[in-house]
RNA sequence: GGGCGAUUAACUCAGUUGGUCAGAGUGCCUCCCUUACAAGGAGGAAGUCGGCGGUUCAAAUCCGUCAUCGCCCA
């Protein structure tokens, strides 16, 4: 017990000093004993090139609360963190960085590139580890991961060659989504598709054979048409039979193209003809290699157009080369008319520009076989899914998947491990580069980062080598992450783990909501959406944004946030606060623990709140193992508040001012113990408050908070008999503060109360007429089996009660009446439904015994309590 | 085109194997600066559980269908 605590609970006196006081003791450190099972989660790396954004509050938060939880519940708790090298993003930021200082990247050797590159990841990098300290995660920081580091070199490397190996990858030149800024090639999953308003432009190719019959064909790209090397229509398609194998001319260019019959044309679309642009559109490419046509590819990186075509157009931008293939056309009266049309437009994820397909040299990776693993583990439950659904979507994907392109035509990253010989022109495929470097070539492609970051679950232990921690740790437990890195990350770490280690990575899955603002929209940089974390922080405490955020997050959906929805937060932590001050105010000395007292010293409020608090635990219990993290955090909020502060701490005062003190004490050991309890179940979800509060009420020999144990339950202290009575207490204290309130009485004034009932029923309550005259601020209370009704009294029922507050002249009869009609008339509704359930011969005989005893029981109560009321209101007229 | 999800009070959400008078927070109304907390306390009003149909003694809950919104895939 030390010093008072202050009136308003201030998060900027407390946080850092418990943070840094944490790491001081080493309490995130985590190492393999075999005394106690791990509890694991690896963190969804950052990229190291990120700030912290709301997303990552939400997810960090979630992974921090299992992470305290399992720590105080006797685990050995190890979290992750780390960042991944994120090669597309990072290699950005750096070329534009140079460019600023007027460098440009084409200028620089490979290993210039890089070291400037690494002294920008040293000096900018990481930040976004420091921001989740900030927010309180209590990972295992000296286990920090990069997936540059050496040893996870080594890892994705050697998951390389072993593929390799077995004959899974591949080289080949494929048509591939290439973006244009970057100028590499991306994943499938790294194409988002956008609804763009486009044009239809119909295009007229005459026919070489000096007939004078032209051909249409529609397109939405007019540039691609200098690459054309067909036209194909439906062979049966009567209106072009006439065509088939015909010759054309390609206008502006003067290529003679042939006009060939394909299954895949759709008559109805369009012309029903279709120009063929095998080098630059994945569907004219199947149909390039079926009937063995001219692959022309009429781009540069940049998609520019090259050599290939006629010369006015070289070197235009695909947007410039488009305005004058049409005008070209236009002017040669090629154009049979130009439509408005919408259509799905790929872009890239990181250049935000519409992709091209572009046919280039690329490493794949075969993934049908290396899916099933991975579909087995989720379809056998091995692995879980939270919420389920989504086994659905990723089923989908991998029963669909197609093979994996995962060179990247960059400088930051893994530079794929293949050597080509300078003379014999031999491959070498190694971890290792050849002894003698000299004569060999090393392939200039790096790897697509998740094809580094698949691996993260081992990755971050000593892969391929074999270790204590990777044999304690692996497989993890729970996976937190977002929904939208489903296929990029979280169906192909289980690939992985299955693939290198034959398990699977990780038990649970959880994926989190998508934030998005009051409008729906997802928080994006580009609409500025997105508020800061810090600010945040800044206006309503660290722990106060963390619960805040989870008692908002529904499960399953998106959440829609608003910051004024912290203040939910911010409100219940001053709460916490006043409370535990108002404690420690009636305090003296050292509390014993609640251990030491007899049990049935115990009245029936102290019971009633240690009841209350086990079925807290309990329930927290349970929403925590279905990752009901928002279920969770109301547990505890309705606990604290409704229970905790508005009931026990108010019937505790009476205890407090009283004249008992023996029940003065044992009130005091129950808030301690009681409190104790909350601040315990809250830690997760509110580190530092609650260890703040804790070191202020720790008894000697107490360890701190975060490693104090969880709370058990004890089921012999759960009691419906002390809930049942007690809220027969509440209920008359709510009834007659309902009069009160509705007639009007000053809330100064002392009011007096009759109890009328059976002795049954009346004897629950007699003992605790001190607290009802508390609570309800009454001066006399008489309960009695035939007590009279006093003379202008408003009168209530609760259950088998009835209860009459005299109020003598100030009795207002409309206002009684009214009150009395309205109870009237809802217990008549309710009367009338539960008749017509016992008069129906159906229920009777086929609902279960005690269902229809409950209706039974129902009709006893309401038609006594609707008599009750029909008398007072007779006496009112 | 295929799939997934949502629709419950003005707003944001709970509602477990179908069975108390459908709940909470915010907001709203009334009263109160009562010796923990006005970031508070007490009380109150507010719902055709998206529509229609079905199963059942009984449906917010299960089935079908339609509507609206959102997401993913093609």
């Amino acid at each position: 017990m030390t010093t008072q605590l202050e009136k308003v609970y201030d998060p900027k006196q407390v946080e850092d000093r418990w943070y840094a006081y944490w790491l001081e003791k080493n309490y995130f450190r985590s190492s393999p004993n075999p005394d106690k099972k791990p509890y694991t989660i690896v963190i969804p790396p950052p990229n190291v090139t990120g700030m912290l954004t709301m997303g990552h509050v939400l997810n960090n938060t979630m992974q921090d609360i299992l992470i305290r939880k399992a720590r105080m519940a006797g685990y050995e708790a190890c979290w992750v963190p780390g960042t991944d090298h994120a090669s597309i993003a990072t290699e950005t930021k750096v070329v534009k960085m140079l460019q600023e200082r007027g460098i440009s990247k084409d200028q620089l050797t490979r290993d210039e590139f890089l070291n400037h590159a690494w002294e920008w990841k040293e000096k900018f990098g990481g930040i976004i580890i420091q921001q989740l300290k900030k927010l309180g995660c209590s990972c295992d920081w000296e286990r920090e991961r990069f997936t540059m580091d050496e040893g996870y070199t080594r890892a994705v490397l050697e998951a390389f060659v072993r593929l390799y190996n077995k004959g899974l990858i591949y080289r080949g030149h494929r048509m591939v989504n290439w973006c244009p800024v970057s100028k590499s090639a991306i994943s499938d999953e790294e194409v988002l598709y956008r609804e763009v308003q486009g044009k239809l432009w119909y295009f007229k190719y005459p026919v070489a054979d000096g007939s004078g019959e032209f051909i249409t064909v529609a397109t939405t790209r007019p540039e691609t048409m200098l690459g054309d090397t067909a036209v194909a229509v439906n062979p049966e398609d009567q209106r072009f039979k006439h065509l088939i194998g015909k010759t054309l001319e390609l206008p502006l260019v003067g290529r003679k193209i042939p006009v060939i019959a394909d299954q895949f044309v759709d008559p109805e679309f369009g012309t029903g003809c279709v120009k063929v642009t095998p080098a630059h559109d994945p569907n004219d490419f199947a149909i390039g290699e079926t009937h063995g046509l001219e692959f022309i590819n009429i781009m540069q990186q940049d998609a520019s157009l090259n050599d290939n075509v006629p010369e006015q157009y070289r070197g235009l931008t695909r947007e410039a080369a488009r305005k004058a293939v049409v005008a070209d056309l236009e002017a040669l009266g090629l154009i049979e008319k130009i439509e408005d049309y919408t259509n799905k437009v790929g872009y890239s994820e990181r250049g935000n520009v519409p992709i091209e397909n572009y046919i280039s040299e690329q490493w794949f990776l075969k993934m049908t076989e290396l899916a099933q693993p991975a579909i087995e583990a989720v379809k056998s439950g091995k692995i879980k899914f939270h919420p389920v659904h989504w086994t659905k979507t990723y089923d989908h994907w991998l029963g669909n998947i197609k093979d994996w392109c995962i060179s990247r035509q960059l400088w930051w990253g893994h530079r794929i491990p293949v050597w080509t010989h300078n003379e014999t022109g031999e491959i070498y495929v190694a971890v290792d580069p050849p002894a003698d470097g000299e004569n060999w070539t090393q392939d200039p492609d790096v790897l697509d980062t998740w094809a580094s970051s698949w691996l993260w679950p081992f990755g971050i232990q000593t892969w391929p080598e074999d270790s204590e921690d990777l044999n304690y740790y692996y497989p993890t437990n729970t996976l937190v992450t977002g929904p939208d890195i489903i296929f990029f990350w979280v169906a192909r770490m289980i690939i992985a783990g299955q693939e290198f280690l034959g398990d699977i990575p990780f038990k649970d899955v959880y994926f989190t909501s998508i934030l998005r603002d009051e409008q729906g929209r997802k928080f994006s940089k580009s609409l500025g959406n997105s508020p800061n974390p810090f600010d945040l922080f800044e206006q309503y405490g660290t722990d106060a944004v963390r619960f805040g955020i989870m008692l908002m997050a529904p499960q399953g959906l998106d959440v829609l946030f608003t910051a004024s929805r912290l203040e939910v937060g911010r409100n219940f932590m001053n709460k916490l606060w006043n409370a535990a001050r108002f404690v420690q105010m009636n305090l003296e000395g050292d509390v014993p623990a609640l251990e030491e007292v007899q049990w049935d010293k115990l009245a029936l409020p102290e019971r009633w709140i240690i009841s209350r608090l086990n079925h807290a635990i309990t329930n927290l219990n349970r929403q925590m193992d279905r990752f009901r993290f928002n279920e969770g955090a109301k547990v505890i909020y309705d606990f604290t508040w409704n229970d905790f502060c508005d009931w026990y701490i108010e019937i505790a005062k009476t205890r407090f001012y009283g004249d008992d003190p023996d029940q003065a004490q044992i009130a005091r050991i129950v808030a301690v113990h009681v409190l104790k309890g909350i601040l315990r179940l809250l830690h997760p979800y509110a580190p530092f408050i609650t260890e703040e509060l804790w070191q202020h009420f720790r008894n000697t020999g107490d360890p701190d908070l975060i490693v104090a144990p969880w709370p058990q339950v004890r089921e012999s202290r759960i009691d419906d008999t002390i809930e049942a009575d007690m809220s027969v207490l509440q209920e008359v204290i709510v009834a007659v503060r309902t009069i009160r309130s509705r007639m009007n009485v000053p809330p100064a004034k002392r009011a007096d109360l009759v109890i009328r009932g059976p002795e049954s029923a009346t004897g629950r309550i007699a003992g605790h007429v001190g607290v009802i005259k508390a609570l309800a601020r009454l001066e006399d209370v008489n309960l009695g089996n035939d007590l009279p009704k006093p003379a202008h009294s408003a009168a209530t029922v609760v259950g088998k009660l009835e209860l009459f507050v005299p109020l003598e002249d100030l009795i207002d009869l409309g206002l009684e009446r009214a009150r009395l009609e309205k109870r009237y008339a809802e217990l008549e509704g309710h009367l009338t439904g539960v008749k017509n359930k016992l008069t129906n011969e159906n229920f009777i005989d086929r609902a279960p015994q005690q269902v229809v005893a409950r209706e039974r029981q129902k009709i006893d109560d309401f038609a006594q309590e609707l008599e009750k009321i029909k008398s007072n209101l007779d006496m009112l007229l």
